[in-house]
DNA sequence: ATGAAAGCGCTAACAC
DNA sequence: GTGTTAGCGCTTTCAT
């Protein structure tokens, strides 16, 4: 914390103006001058204080990114793809992770770290329009996930319903008619998890299958356990399933242990699609059938939206821009095969 | 970007300090003044600006936290602990990852992010001690994961060599003779898992079991993939181990999902010890056995010391501190039973 | 091409 | 109990 500009410029016999010249790579110095400042930067060890710059220049080259959990291989990888996104717009990354409780979300909301960032990228799970309509910070604000809101921020996200469609889709074409669905929660319309369970009753709607509300599992979160505990007590229930589209792999690989346990067969018994690709789901008993967001896009584009705001290129915040990156159903040995008769 | 301390003050008619008094709730504030203060705050929607108390104080309330790869959930997880750890002590953690390449290790540890953050954790994987001695940057430091280096920063890492002879006691306490290390990488004495793999050796001898070379294989990275490829060649190789002990449980797990597509039977044929605890190794297949490290704690010791440096507490530079947190080996069905005759 | 000086918003001495 | 003032280290007019 030691050598200033003003100490250089001391040592060189130059004014501090010359230094930062130097410093900042600016045209016009004479190789001579250049030479002498470069020479006592190199003797002093000078590093110059970006906090300094960034209070001078209004801004701090951070952005935030919040994600509910880091322990979701999903917002892990995804977490990598938007520091690796932020480094290629010189930003570097402040990471918090909500775990998915509406009051962290709030404050991350409000003002993570008031002013040492210049902007965030969120993803809620429990935040209602009104919470982030209510916002009062003034850092840009960049959402991604699956919720939608109808509010002036950008937002990246793959098509949900779209997605979970072709999962549906895939399953109904290998001759699957009773097809559940876990991962649901509460019954609000603006619920998490709500457009793939929308996509799951249209596709099923789509085809003339009637959407059995009995086959649709809640849960507590979206994890492993979360996954075993739904398909336990559908099965508990008394339910037989010929297949399983999952909110996400994690709840798949937890339903997909249950099934084992209880002597199911995967594919043979009841078919599975996850959602996500994680690398787990190519390692498990059975490789996991799944939808495959494009996580690279999606990081990027929300850096790079983010960046746009920053920047003033899109500065109209009236407009917010609805960008939906592609994904892809990867079919893998957990939907091999037509289903028995 | 609007208000300052500076208008809130105009506009409650008091002075700058007074509304500063405020704001970091100094005691000798009469009620009324305070109050009146407070309101100004409220209606012009003042918020501190971190940068410029930054600057004023020194000190920026960031620090970073490197680790390899935030796609291993191992890290993913641990990053997760060190948020949670720095905010009990009011830093926000700024996170990268390093990929594991020395470069990318390098310019972490010369001056990540120069003097934005306070101090920095950092879990290398391909540094020598020569470029971390050659360090210029000032920042605190400490140390975590299995290297280890003689040098004046803390350590927190778990005894690995304990961890490891506890894992190859356990198969050989199951009857297992020809136990493969899989995951080691280049000849030098410091290379990484280097500390594993000499508790393979040594727990071997102390049962004056011979170490047999060939059982060890080599890997590229510590990814799933790469110990599948790991099992593979040393299948290829004709070589029939009873046991693997695996670098970390991705490891394992590529290893795992190679025997299962050979026909080997886990834990019959080849008894599977891990390491890291995954929550993955709960779900697979066949539930892994595996070395748990105390992560919560690890990510608290780290912080911990780090904010200790930081305050001055543990001013003395000069006398590293090397923290052993524990562990514990976890034991499932992959090691369930003892080994054929 | 380089220098002098102002000021980003805040805190910390030191007065009163 | 509250006000004044001087910087923290940097960038940025504006001179020269």
């Amino acid at each position: 914390m030691r050598v200033s500009l003003k100490d250089v410029a001391e040592h060189a016999g130059v004014s501090i103006k010359t230094v930062s010249n130097v410093v900042n790579n600016y045209q016009h110095v004479t190789p001579a001058t250049r030479q002498k400042v470069q020479r006592a930067i190199d003797t002093l060890g000078y590093r110059p204080n970006l906090t300094a710059r960034h209070l001078r220049k209004g801004r701090t080259g951070i952005i935030a990114l919040a994600v509910p959990e880091l322990g979701n291989p999903y917002f892990a990888e995804l977490a990598g793809a938007v520091i690796d996104a932020a480094a290629e717009h010189d930003y570097t990354v402040l990471l918090d992770h909500t775990q998915g409780r509406r009051e962290r979300e709030l404050l991350v909301a409000q003002g993570f770290s008031t002013r040492v960032i210049d902007g965030l990228i969120l993803n809620p799970l429990e935040l209602e329009a009104e919470d982030l309509a209510a916002r009062t910070d003034d850092a840009p604000l960049v959402l991604i996930g699956e919720r939608r809101y109808d509010l002036p921020y950008d937002h990246i996200a793959i098509d949900n319903i779209a997605a979970a469609r072709a999962a549906v889709r895939h399953l109904l074409d290998l001759g699957r008619r009773r097809i559940a669905f876990l991962g649901a929660r509460r019954d609000r319309p603006s619920q998490p998890a709500h457009l793939r369970l929308l996509g799951w009753q249209a596709e099923l709607a789509a085809s003339g299958v009637a959407a059995d509300e009995a086959l649709v599992a809640r849960v507590e979160g979206w994890d492993r356990a979360d996954g075993a505990a739904a398909m336990a007590a559908l099965l508990d229930d008394g339910q037989r399933p010929d297949a399983v589209f999952a909110y996400n792999d994690l709840v798949a690989i937890g339903a997909m242990r249950v099934m084992a346990e209880r002597g199911l067969r995967v594919p043979e018994d009841v078919a599975v699609v996850g959602f996500d690709d994680l690398t787990e789901g190519r390692y498990g008993m059975v490789t996991l059938t799944t939808v495959a967001p494009d996580k690279q896009a999606i990081a990027r584009l929300a850096v790079e939206s983010l960046v746009g705001r920053l920047s003033g290129e899109l500065a109209a915040p009236g407009r917010p821009r609805q960008l939906q990156p592609h994904f892809t159903l990867l079919e893998r040995e957990s939907t091999l095969g037509r289903a028995p008769r």
